[in-house]
DNA sequence: GTGAAAGCGCTAACAG
DNA sequence: CTGTTAGCGCTTTCAC
């Protein structure tokens, strides 16, 4: 650490006051005059000093450090998730330090703890799939608050935000089924985990309102990157006739499907229909332009980020689990039939 | 931050032994007995203790916390190398906290102050362009190290470690001329920075080595994102006549371009050449795949975490500049004249 | 307004 | 091996 070593005292010296005005000038009290103010920030500005936030934090113990743990920040809708979120707590005057788990829960465990011993205020988590409340608890601190954001946490005592991927996933189905496919797909995700079969669940509810035969349809589960998702789809075009359209579990998976598609002579929006979900920023700078469920991160970030601070206001508070709406956007890969 | 309030002296009374022993037990150290340990984790467990790593580095003058300040986290490279640079540290034994600064230079002179104040043991920073020294120093605590990767830091006082994009952006350069092309044009990237520089004068350097004449190429400067690639390729492509090949700073830009020809009808890799550098994920999963300039991640981050290690250890060793080696990756998006 | 004094939770001698 | 003691740098009553 080998920190500057010069601290309160010497400023004081300096400055020609007591250990306690300093105190209070960094604090910027009322108690002082901006004179005395002025005069103290000079000196410390001249002495190279630097606030010892850890010490404050002790002595106070309190701390305005949140710690934001985020499952996998090489997804870009985590990477634009975790930027929106970064920037809200920002402007509410906190100070947030992050930490990327890999989807590994033994990663997950310890930055959770390291952030609790650093004394975070409260925790802002896109949990590892399959994270639990047990999981969770041994390594937080008793009465740090945390939020969950995108992946519900299993015991429904943790706040939670997330986008209602049920309607947005139905509404992507519904568009298909608009333009008459009845043989559809459901691709990427992995089974067990609640994200999936929320979006699986819109997949269905649209094909079974329309009243399409389950034999018509197909699930394809896959570890939802791009290189598991293009692996997978290889493999399926190997084994015979494909669906008329692919509704993925994410953007991700959707371009690892159009990538294997391509390979295959097949283009996404002509010769089969492709969605997404997420609507990442290269959904719309990428040919075929990727259909695909808007999520609203800034929204989410806002709320999700209000959560915490009311939670840390108060730890009473009923736990609130927020689904913020979805938006279709149709783009390319999915109108096989372009409007005329 | 409402800390969970059972310290030492409580897990100590709980032990039946005293704080120091508690405190030695904690650090697993040698001097005590296992049985003793085992007995003090044990209490400490059951009580659900929690390490006041802040009390811990108050007192012992120093922390094992390092800094990372990355600059854009949706810019998907830097999420690669920021993750692996975070894998490199923690398999050190470090704890890493990282903030993200959207190339803001007034974000990042905060967030480098907020980690200081938390007594960093040191920073690794891909800093925002332009940044100088005078613009870290003063929001540093005196003798924290720093290691910046990807840009350098103008002051030549401070460790870097950058993939050879001089060389890298020639070979990629050679690539197409070796393929005929003479009406080439180097494409994204802002003119004022070094990396610009660098990169230009690689490929400049293969020009001139080829005796093409300066008058057939060009050179386009634009903000390296894909939205205003896309938007600076629409453009150009309205002025007339293109180059057969765009070298571009970065994916995300060569990304952008390719999109933006697709547009006009063009596609890369059958009408026009384009190439990229940094050669992430999305190069082997989008079509057509892009030839890129393959930047080893793990070794810079292995080489800046090292770097930065040994500058913790030694603040008066030389300062080193290391250039780590690229490797052009020919794929689709070049090869006009594909292998019969 | 300002200063003196106590103590946040921990570590590191040092003596037993 | 264990206990005692004195702070790390800061905030915060409480007198002045």
């Amino acid at each position: 650490m080998n920190r500057n070593n010069i601290t309160i005292p010497d400023v004081a010296k300096a400055a020609g006051v007591s250990k306690s005005t300093v105190s209070l000038a960094l604090q910027d009290s009322p108690k002082l005059k901006t004179e005395t103010k002025k005069k103290v920030m000079k000196a410390a500005k001249e002495l190279g000093y630097v606030y010892n936030r850890t010490a404050a934090n002790l002595r106070r113990r309190s701390s305005e450090m949140i710690g934001m743990v985020i499952n996998d920040l090489t997804n870009p809708f985590f990477a634009e998730l975790a930027v929106a979120l970064e920037r809200c707590f920002t402007d509410l005057g906190l100070v947030v330090m992050m930490a990327n788990t890999s989807e590994d829960i033994k990663q997950q465990e310890k930055i959770l703890r390291t952030f609790c011993e650093h004394g975070a205020a409260g925790i802002l988590i896109c949990p590892v799939f399959g994270t639990t409340q047990d999981d969770l608890a041994p390594h937080l601190a008793k009465g740090v608050p945390v939020v969950s954001v995108m992946r519900q946490i299993d015991g429904d005592e943790i706040d939670f935000i997330a986008p209602d991927t049920e309607a947005g996933t139905e509404a992507a189905t519904q568009h298909l089924i608009d333009q008459g496919m009845t043989r559809l797909a459901f691709m990427g995700g992995l089974p067990e985990t609640k994200v999936f079969q929320h979006r699986l669940r819109g997949f269905m509810a649209a094909i079974d309102r329309a009243g399409i035969s389950h034999d018509h349809i197909e699930i394809l589960p896959c570890i939802p990157n791009r290189t598991v998702a293009n692996a997978t789809i290889a493999q399926r075009i190997s084994q015979g006739a494909l669906p008329q359209g692919f509704v993925c579990y994410s953007d991700v998976v959707a371009f690892g499907v159009t990538f294997g598609l391509d390979r295959a002579g097949l283009k996404a929006g002509r010769d089969i229909a492709v969605t997404g979900f997420d609507d990442i920023e290269a959904c719309t700078t990428l040919s075929p332009t990727l259909t695909s469920v808007h999520v609203f991160t800034d929204q989410l970030a806002k709320l999700a980020a209000d959560s915490l601070m009311k939670r840390l206001k108060d730890s009473n508070r009923p736990i609130s689990n927020q689904l913020v709406r979805t938006r279709l956007e149709i783009r390319e890969s999915s109108r096989l039939i372009p409007p005329a």
